[in-house]
DNA sequence: ATAAAGTCTACTAAATCCGTATACATTATA
DNA sequence: TATAATGTATACGGATTTAGTAGACTTTAT
């Protein structure tokens, strides 16, 4: 299941990307647009911008900006940062590598040999989806 | 994730799968041999079992038997009986649909198409996937 | 100086997952 | 027919994760 905490980054981004080379946007203001409690949007956020997403500006009348362009940011970009493996099996995930305690055979494993599969169905679609192709899809503008 | 749940429930029925036709096999083997907790392994094939995958014997001699042929069960069915959504949002859950609390749009979100998209793909594998595949892809036999 | 913002860390409530415990029912067989 | 070997059913508990809250701090515009 994909965790709230990525869903909020996700609309959050998308938030940004729609002000994208505009005015740094504040947090109260993402939070309101998009339904996300803003102390928890504040976490993510942060995040965000130590991961070199975002450019923040403190004080009155700062806020967050994108750092890069919409079209730059794929899911799976997002998913690393705030919430970890894409697959759905740890001994199948690329960035988070564990084997399965229970296992006795993982080379021989049919049910990893399948998961990988679904990892990278799932990878292709996430990083073939950037936050302006969202950002375009909600506006009603079909993908070329 | 996949839940222990549904990873030691496909790993019972494989070793269901490889003594198909045969004599019962008792929960203590299967969990030897695959290396379950007994008593949660009880769980998973009486659950198995009450949606109709399985046979039981009581008793002396007793233990479970599958009912269907390893080549009619797909991972979807499993994942269904053991683990709830295949689907990464409540969203586009076709048997556990609900709605995201904090949505304002449905029809419109560019995330949920996304994801539909991910759920489409893993359905697709998965359904494609059988008992049978998978014991034989452990016996190191190549699929057609 | 003040108010409006972001930063950082710690805390907590609730849910879920994994597994255990216990009492019971059924069956083979000595 | 007594006993041991099995499955059935339900309840319980510890650990972890998730979602969210709190509060004290820093920086900046005016």
């Amino acid at each position: 299941m994909l965790s709230k905490k990525t869903k909020y980054g996700i609309r959050a981004l998308i938030a940004l990307g729609e002000h994208y080379d505009k005015e740094p946007v504040n947090i109260s203001f993402i939070a309101e647009s998009e339904n996300i409690p803003k102390k928890f949007l504040e976490q993510i956020l942060l995040e965000l911008r130590n991961a070199g997403f975002l450019y923040s500006k403190k004080g009155a009348g700062g806020g967050y900006s994108l750092l890069k362009n919409p079209k730059d940011i794929n899911l799976v970009q997002v998913m690393r940062i705030t919430g970890g493996p894409i697959a759905q099996l740890p001994c199948v995930s690329l960035n988070f590598y564990q084997r399965c305690e229970e296992c006795r055979d993982e080379e021989n494993c049919g049910i990893r040999d399948t998961f990988r599969d679904v990892r990278d169905a799932t990878l292709k679609i996430l990083s073939e989806t950037t936050i302006a192709d969202l950002i375009a899809k909600e506006k009603g503008i079909p993908k070329e």
